[in-house]
RNA sequence: GGGUAGGUGGCCGAGUGGCUAAAGGCGACAGACUGUAAAUCUGUUCACGCGAGUGUACGGUGGUUCGAAUCCACCCCUGCCCA
């Protein structure tokens, strides 16, 4: 099975601007693509590994990739899809950002000669001048045409800046600019981004008479329809900082039966056959693919040591069997102790389990909390420095573990 | 520039001088049931305090009043219509 067939059958592909071409050129590894990444933060998400896995499966089939870090696009921000305006980034900010983004994606993606590049549009989109551009590229945009798109109409209702307006020009021109000077024939990216993507194909045409191609990655929903990802607390980041590796492989245990099948096939480099098989396992073996979902994951973003650790965590938590060493932990030194002992409120707040003293004791007073197996609704309830040099294992609701040793 | 409708808790949205820490919904959290799933039911959902209570909060700044999300002035922001 090619590699197009395979994206295919795993679901990836959303739209094609040209389906057979498309095939044939990235069957053959004849693809020098791009996918862009505009620094909104100081790490990558699950959108943009899915986006990192898609680079990673066509450069293994031949193609040429080339990353593009939004410096210059993070400036202005991509209305797509959105119902509100971004938030202006500083430069510094969108600086930070870059670097942060470029740490992370060596990762994933082979750079070097022959192998990936890594591009900056700020390179050339800072210093653009605004009369000629107006006169090179803008002369090539029908305003009635952008202001039909797919995804400016939910800004249609709530205002849309001329700034933001201006944002599909940009992604137009850097794939413009990436075919003149780096022979760049495709470009990939979210579904959201189909507009900006045909914006791109059809400015090269116009300029160029040369044909490009466009291609979008299936959003990751799930059943409810939300895109996946996401948590109440915000987005699941790849940087062990802000999301362990534990919660990492805890988000991908707990996704609802209906998506572990959707989930295996488009973001684990499992083989189509071996994933096959899996779509027969019933009842408890829903389970275990859960389990294989949030190891392979884990492995691919945090590497196998992380992975085998916070499935060991998590066995050791839910089924009573395993190493517990690896849970989420708190350090506490003595100088948070006081007259020898500790609230149950405080070390609850201090574990970030709770984010207010009010919290905390709703909590025990509902009986969510337990300590060391034991539960806990006296919201007096204080430990000693010798319960805290054994350790405490203190569990909040069903899922959230949290280990307090003293140091 | 003119007219007009708005800006309320994580989001949506009611509230038009004291009974309002602010209805209702969504989301979130906890409990029951389960499979670390879904669905369902129950409770909770600004901060501090064991509590009585205190503090902060309805775009911003001032003002009227014993008392303001609610009235007045100015300012900022957004939608729509006209130019």
């Amino acid at each position: 099975m090619k590699i197009f067939e395979e994206l295919q059958a795993r679901g990836l592909i959303a739209q094609v601007t040209n389906n057979d071409e498309i095939r044939d050129l990235i069957n053959n590894g004849g693809a020098k693509f791009y996918i862009g990444f505009d620094p909104t933060a100081d790490s990558l998400h699950v959108g943009h590994f899915m986006a990192l896995c898609l680079m990673k499966r066509l450069q293994m089939a031949g193609n040429k990739p080339i990353v593009l870090i939004g410096g210059g696009t993070g400036h202005i921000g991509d209305p797509s899809g959105r119902t509100d305006m971004r938030s202006m980034m500083t430069k510094e900010i969108i600086d930070h950002n870059c670097a942060c983004f470029k740490k992370q994606m060596e990762r994933f993606i082979e750079f070097g000669e022959n192998k990936a590049i890594m591009l900056n549009n700020a390179d050339w989109l800072l210093k653009l001048n605004y009369i000629e551009l107006l006169r090179e590229v803008g002369a090539c945009f029908s305003v009635n045409n952008m202001l039909r798109a797919e995804c400016y109409k939910q800004r249609m209702e709530k205002g849309l800046s001329f700034l933001e307006f201006n944002y599909m020009i940009m992604q137009a021109y850097d794939f413009y600019y990436l075919h003149q000077n780096h022979d760049c024939n495709m470009q990939f990216g979210g579904d959201d981004q189909w507009s900006n993507m045909l914006a791109g194909t059809e400015l090269i045409r116009k300029k160029t008479g040369d044909d490009a191609y466009a291609m979008t990655i299936t959003l990751l929903l799930n059943s409810e329809g939300k895109k996946m990802g996401k948590t109440a607390k915000g987005a699941v980041w790849l940087d062990p900082q802000k999301t362990s590796p534990f919660e990492f492989y805890q988000y991908w245990r707990n996704v609802e039966d209906a998506d572990v099948m959707k989930c295996i096939k488009m973001l684990t480099f499992i083989p189509l056959e071996k994933i096959q098989e899996m779509e027969n396992w019933e009842d408890s073996r829903i389970n275990e693919k859960k389990e294989i979902l949030a190891h392979e994951l884990t492995e691919l973003v945090h590497g196998k040591e992380e992975a085998d650790k916070a499935q060991q965590a998590a066995h050791a938590l839910f089924s009573g069997s395993g190493d517990s060493e690896n849970i989420p932990t708190t350090e506490l030194t003595s100088a948070d102790i006081e007259n020898n002992e500790i609230s149950i409120i405080t070390l609850l707040v201090k574990s970030g389990l709770c984010a207010s003293n009010g919290e905390a004791k709703r909590l025990l007073q509902q009986g969510g909390i337990m300590v060391n197996d034991e539960q806990i609704k006296d919201i007096g309830k204080k430990f000693s420095q010798t319960d805290l040099e054994t350790g405490l294992k203190i569990r909040k609701g069903k899922k959230h573990f949290h280990k307090i040793i003293l140091k």
